[in-house]
DNA sequence: CCCTGTTGTCACTCATCGGTGAGTAACGAA
DNA sequence: TTCGTTACTCACCGATGAGTGACAACAGGG
């Protein structure tokens, strides 16, 4: 049984798995991460924990303490992951940049707020946290994805200024609420308040409508 | 020790709680659902469970089981109870029903929304909570509000119809989208989209957003 | 009186959680 | 080879979760 090793050694090479070279921290760590990243989005931050974040990454959780210093450390290293959201999902121009009015660069970052928020499951599960607890964990989360979403507005926003006689900072924050409920609501339920969300007609719908709103208030 | 039953017959009267008299399983099932409503409320989602709600509630955590069947009975019978929102937070005549236009309605609703979300935490957990799971429990609590805020729409709207050319439907399941996330984000973190929501002045603010924003859709 | 059903309590199982301490296996340097 | 460091695993702890079966206390009816 001892001598006999030449069995435990072909079944490493040939089960081995080529995605976790074995002794390779740098791999562990990102593979730690990706878990992480992988069950929040996935599963949501009902039954996020130390035990499943190993599971999910094939390796122990002691390596999670180790590296990350446990739940905290990995979600802060979420929360920086984070602000690569900006350049990850938003175009670089915005297509020519021929955005005259504050009300026509409401209309396009309200839309894809919208589109940004839909495609991007993590995100969704983030604020959905945000708005049920108020731990320290989510505290970390929530700052490092406002700041990711204040850099992109404020990319985007250029020399231009809001219309006199109308608080854009509070119709703004209504702006964005609205989206990110809409959205929330819809990948849980597939409809909001009533409005159907599913297909691409019902979205197109609900974009239009949000269109409707920002031309209501800045013209 | 057997027949020394006085000592624990002065105690069973000296220090029963008249809150509970005992055997009396009215008071008890509604001893559990108080106590359910409360910890949903005040704690949250999170850890709502037989064993924090048998603790509350001061009594044993089978009496759950025998008398809803278990937590899922439980939340139906909230939900049941959440039936009774309606009548409970929304004055019966909107002050006179001098209301002529549709703005005028969805103005007022709105705002009035808006209030009483704000001043009822266990509504405002459940909408919570329908953004971040989908299980069988939530959907049925889900359900029950639902219906509870068409009902309320539907008396305050009366005979009043929408100006043609714009899609209330989806316009209006945006402004309510909007407050849901106004109200549990501040709740949360007093805070929204970067718009402080604390003192009655920054409530305020944003109510007149809201009504800007209703004024600039429906004139 | 006994019998039966209701109300409530207790003690337990089993699973899973976060967290820790001890031990093992690879690798590079001496 | 030997030794020490680094990467990693394993076995366990106490606490807590949902869920169950047995039993005690009391009530009313025969």
């Amino acid at each position: 049984m001892l001598n006999d090793s030449s069995t435990v050694e072909s079944v490493a090479e040939t089960a081995g798995d080529p995605q976790k070279p074995v002794r390779n921290r740098a791999a562990t760590e990102a593979a730690i991460l990706n878990a992480a990243k992988w069950l929040l989005a996935e599963e949501g931050f009902q039954g996020f924990g130390i035990n499943a974040i190993a599971r999910r990454a094939g390796c122990d959780k002691q390596l999670i303490y180790r590296y990350y210093g446990g739940l905290d450390g990995l979600v802060e290293a979420i929360g920086t992951d984070l602000g690569s959201w900006v350049k990850d999902r938003i175009p670089e121009d915005t297509g020519g940049m021929f955005l005259l009015t504050y009300g026509d660069l409401m209309e396009r970052l309200v839309i894809l707020f919208l589109e940004a928020l839909r495609d991007d499951p993590l995100m969704r599960r983030i604020v959905a946290w945000e708005v049920s607890e108020n731990t320290e964990q989510v505290r970390r989360l929530s700052e490092a994805r406002s700041k990711a979403l204040a850099a992109w507005i404020e990319r985007m926003r250029g020399s231009l200024v809001p219309p006199k006689g109308v608080d854009a900072t509070s119709v703004n924050a209504m702006l964005f609420a609205a989206v990110q409920h809409l959205v929330l609501s819809a990948a849980i339920s597939g409809q909001c308040a009533g409005l159907a969300l599913k297909t691409a007609k019902d979205w197109e719908k609900a974009a239009a409508a949000l269109k409707r709103i920002v031309r209501g208030v800045y013209g």
